[in-house]
DNA sequence: CATGAATGAGCATTCATTCAT
DNA sequence: CATGAATGAATGCTCATTCAT
């Protein structure tokens, strides 16, 4: 039973292990630039192991991927859940989104780091992981209050832009992710206040 | 002398012919998923004849980047030259941004298409590029009043970062990419009217 | 003692499952177009487990061809036994050849399929086992009454290739392995008349 | 005038040493069992230069093939042409046939060596290469006066058949390919005698 | 202003096989 | 009677690049 309970957590060992090598190797380096055989030699395993796992590269990218936005929507998800008013639970929301993107894990960062548009076929997968991640961000911008005339839709593309943009231009060593998203939340939620001041 | 002065254009012909080629297939397929190969033939030329003209495939890229950041530049200069009003100029210049990345030649596209850190060692070179141009945002936004606890700073990198979003999103056939523009200078707008209403 | 009768033929039943799907798939691809793999997946094993019952691909193949040169042997020496005519004994054995090789036994398929040449180290034992089962044909050809001058040696490997052959031309549909056999056998069996013309 | 004339014999002289280097181990080891590497190797060029002339392996034995027909028809063709008698003329051509397909060139050789169905997709080019040049035997037998009951289309494929066959049991040492070319006809020729002889 | 003919390193992938459990 | 997890060598092929002509 001991050796049961042992035996347990060795399974699927090595192919997580291939799967967080893969992570660290895309986020740095990116998709084009890492080789299977990079794979491979940094988690200690010889070429053709990796096909033991998965059946392409592509393939292993997109559990990479569906992995990160995983952990990203779980992160957000906790933080929203924590928080009743729609400003706050918006706020917590891209917090936590550019916490996680800039700094959290490898596989989160794989997100923002590869393009969907520029891996081959699983192009297509990866977008629709991303759609099913960002989703949230429509219901969260439903619960706000906004002027008539915001379009919610263009609101919530602009956002995601400015905070997605980040990962181009983010150093480590002046604010945090997080005091940056809250900056980004004031540029919109002053909207609220003009349009409470205008009433 | 007039001759020479007439002839200049015309001389390396070919070259502008590669360069054209070479922005077209790196804004559809990206850099990696275009060779050298492809370029050439699509140019009606040898593989090896590319390098008569250029020292390497990363050497092109920026040679085209360049020539697309120099006419996005051109374009917003042109744009904002003819407005006197500090929002109408930033408008101007996020208008004709917008236009030039989503519709433009093949060269503007190509600086939004191709990220300067999925290229190898050319990638400062374009992302100092690219910088060269963005720098006139922080001119545009300087001229603008806003309320002081507003970062400047982070405020361009939010606008750029919601603009340049766009690409990866933006459908033709819907809201043309200047009518976008003007909703997300709306979204900003708003945030001056907030503090005169205030005042 | 009954009960280890009855059972024999059971043991190794995963055996006779993985040599049932090597037949299928060697004849309906060949021997290099099927991996190890195909035939695992296709018995419901895992790659290994052919290796439990298999030294190698080529002993797997060596078994097979085994299996169907002695199929065939059974089929022709069945047939021919029933004849006492040296001509219909011989007819007999054609067409029971014609009908295994194209229409019986995936086992008896491989025997023309694969080529011994084709394979490597294992090349000689296929080779050997066909010519085993192709012995009978001397002694058919022995019985029948022939001119002098006829070498029935070069009659024997002109006969057998005709034979053989059919695997590249036969189509189902049309005219049956055994009316073409008969066809085969009337060439022939116009020289034994011709002489007896002649007397 | 002298450098011209020098130079060209020296177009395609590489491609041609490929397809040399290819028909030789092709026909010594067959297609599975030759790499392009040994191509490679053994023409003295580095593994990737094959593709230079060459958009595949497959395209690369389709050539060979071609060749090689190409050759076994042109043979036969001139052996034909040399005489009237209809069954000389038979007779001339599976002489040069069988002379070809077994000791001529390596191109003749892998005609014979390597089956259509046994690489993937270039076979039924292949078996169409083969198609075409055995057609000329169509017309060969129609030329020829045989009784009434003999179908034209199977003897021919039963002599096809008979005279292919042979690589697979011809070992030189023994008689010509000529002489066991002339004993197989004989085989046949001996029909028109019954018939003549039944008249 | 090119081209023809490579080069050579690298790539994703396949495959027969092994072996501890 | 197998399986799960590799192995390691090899394979067909691609690609940016070179260079004599």
């Amino acid at each position: 039973m001991a050796q049961a309970a042992e035996r347990a957590p060795r399974i699927d060992n090595r192919k997580s292990d291939v799967m967080d090598t893969a992570a660290r190797l895309f986020r740095n380096r990116g998709f084009h630039a890492t080789s299977t055989r990079d794979i491979a030699k940094a988690t200690g395993m010889l070429p053709g192991s990796i096909y033991y796992h998965f059946v392409s590269k592509e393939e292993l990218l997109v559990e990479v991927y569906a992995e990160g936005t995983r952990r990203i929507a779980e992160a957000v998800d906790g933080a929203v859940a924590g928080e009743t008013d729609p400003w706050r639970r918006l706020e917590a929301a891209v917090v936590t989104h550019l916490e996680t993107m800039l700094g959290g894990s490898d596989y989160a960062q794989v997100v923002n780091r590869v393009l969907p548009q520029d891996v081959g076929e699983a192009g297509p997968r990866l977008a629709g992981l991303r759609a099913g991640y960002e989703g949230r961000f429509r219901q969260l911008l439903t619960e706000i209050d906004l002027p008539e005339e915001v379009d919610r839709g263009y609101l919530r593309l602009f956002l995601l832009g400015g905070v997605n943009w980040a990962q181009f231009w983010f150093k480590p060593g002046g604010d945090s992710p997080a005091a940056i998203a809250r900056h980004f939340i004031d540029f919109l939620r002053r909207q609220a206040n003009s349009v409470e001041a205008r009433k």
